[in-house]
DNA sequence: GTTAAACCCGACCAACGGTAGAGTTTTGTG
DNA sequence: CACAAAACTCTACCGTTGGTCGGGTTTAAC
C-alpha cells in the first residue's frame, strides 16, 4: 500500500541547476546593458541557446526570473560582504564602494525594489523585498544599539531610526549616483556615519573605525 | 514672398488643455490603484471616454504620458509646499507627512525615478529626474550652508554631503514605508535633521525649529 | 528495461504600444 | 462670412511581448 497511487515526487535533472545559473547570468548581463524593459525572454533564451518556452518552464514567469536574478546576486553579495558583528559599518561601506563599479547591478536593484514597493497586491517580489529590508534594518539596529552602549555611537537617537536612515541613505544615494555618477556614495555614507558618532570634543570614543573626517 | 509657402504655426484648440489635465488625472488614479504595469493606454482612454490613438496623439508615447503625470504632480507639490528660504526643513517635513497619505503617488515617484535612473540611454525621463535631483540638492545645500553659518546646524559636514543625505533619506524612507507602512517617514527624517543640529549640551543654538527630541 | 516525471520546443494566443490614413472640428485670416 | 489648413479624432492594422498548450524527448528511479 505504500508504493501505489501516490505520484512519487522526483528532483530535477543533474544539469538543471547549472542551466538555471547560466540563465541568471545571461539575464543579468542583458539587464545591465539594455535595461529592464528591453530585456526580453527571447533575448535571454537566445543568449543561452534555448527557447523562450524553456525558460518559462524553469522560472514560471518573466517577473519570477528577474526576481531570481536579484535573489542570486543578494546571496553572492552576502557571501562576499558578510555583515560581521564587530566591524561597524565597514562591510556596508565596502559594499557601497564595490557597487560603484557595477552600475547595471545597482540599476537592477533600484528598479526591482521600487517595483516591489509599488506592487498593489501581495506578490512574491514584494514579500521578498519587505523581508529583506526588515532583516537588514534589524541587523543594523542591533549593531547600532550595541555600539551605543559601548559609547562608539551617540545614544540620543533610537537605534531603529538610525538603522532606517542608514539603509535609506544607501538606497537613495544609489539613485542619485545613477543619475549623476559624480556623486560619491561611499563618501556621503561615511558622512552620515560620522554624524552618528559622538561629538569628539567632549568625550573621545574608543576608536572611530572609518578614519575619515570630512 | 512673406506670406507664402511657409506653413504658419497654430496653437492648440481651446479645450485641449483641459483634456490633457483630465488625462493626467485619470492616469494618476489608475496608476495609484493598479500600479505601473497594469496601467494601460486603453484603460486610461476608457476612463476619459476617448480612444487609445487619441491619447497617443497628445502625448506621443505611453512613457511620455507617465512622465507628464509626474511632472504635473511635481508642479502641484511645488506650489503647495514651497521651499521657503528661511523655514529650514519644515517644508520637506510637511511634504513627507503629506506623502504618507497618498501611497499611490509615492509609489509612482519611486518607480519612475528608479526607471529613469536605470535608463541606459539619454531619455527625456532620465534628463528630467537628473535635473530635478540636482536642483533639489542645490537648494538644500544652499540653505544648509546658511544655517551652518548662523550656527543653526553643525558645520563639521559639507553642505553638499548633508543635502545629498537628506534627499537620499527622503527617497529611501519612502521605499521602506511602501513595503512596511508602520515605518514613520517623518519621524525618521526628523531624527536625521536632529543629527545635523549642533549637540546642544555645549552651545545652545538660537532655536530648533523642529520641536521634537526623540 | 520499463515507467513516469522532468524537460524541451514549435505553434499558437491575447494584449500591448504604436502607426497609417482618412474624416471631422476648430480657428486664424482675407 | 467664407475658406483653407492646422489640429484633432477614430478605426483598422502592425510587430512584439509574455504566456499557454500539447506532444515529443530525455533522464532517473525501481
Amino acid at each position: 500500500m505504500s508504493s501505489s497511487s501516490v505520484p512519487r515526487a522526483r528532483g530535477s535533472y543533474a544539469k538543471t541547476e547549472q542551466f538555471r545559473l547560466d540563465v541568471l547570468d545571461a539575464a543579468l548581463r542583458i539587464l545591465a546593458e539594455r535595461g529592464n524593459d528591453a530585456t526580453t525572454l527571447q533575448l535571454v533564451a537566445d543568449e543561452v541557446g534555448r527557447s523562450k518556452a524553456g525558460l518559462l518552464h524553469h522560472f514560471g514567469s518573466r517577473e519570477t526570473l528577474l526576481l531570481e536574478v536579484v535573489r542570486h546576486r543578494d546571496d553572492v553579495n552576502r557571501q562576499q560582504f558578510p555583515a560581521t558583528e564587530d566591524a561597524g559599518f565597514q562591510a556596508s561601506l565596502d559594499l557601497v564602494a564595490h557597487n560603484a563599479t557595477v552600475p547595471g547591478l545597482v540599476a537592477l536593484f533600484a528598479v526591482t525594489s521600487a517595483l516591489a514597493a509599488a506592487d498593489t497586491t501581495e506578490t512574491e517580489r514584494r514579500r521578498y523585498f519587505a523581508e529583506r529590508y526588515a532583516r537588514t534594518r534589524a541587523g543594523f539596529a542591533r549593531r547600532i544599539a550595541r555600539a551605543q552602549r559601548s559609547g562608539a555611537l551617540r545614544a540620543d537617537i533610537a537605534p531603529d531610526a538610525a538603522a532606517a536612515l542608514v539603509l535609506a541613505a544607501m538606497d537613495g544615494l544609489q539613485t542619485q549616483w545613477l543619475l549623476d555618477p559624480s556623486i560619491d556614495m561611499a563618501a556621503h555614507l561615511r558622512a552620515l556615519i560620522l554624524l552618528l558618532e559622538p561629538t569628539n570634543d567632549e568625550d573621545p570614543p574608543p576608536e572611530s573605525g572609518t578614519g575619515l573626517r570630512a
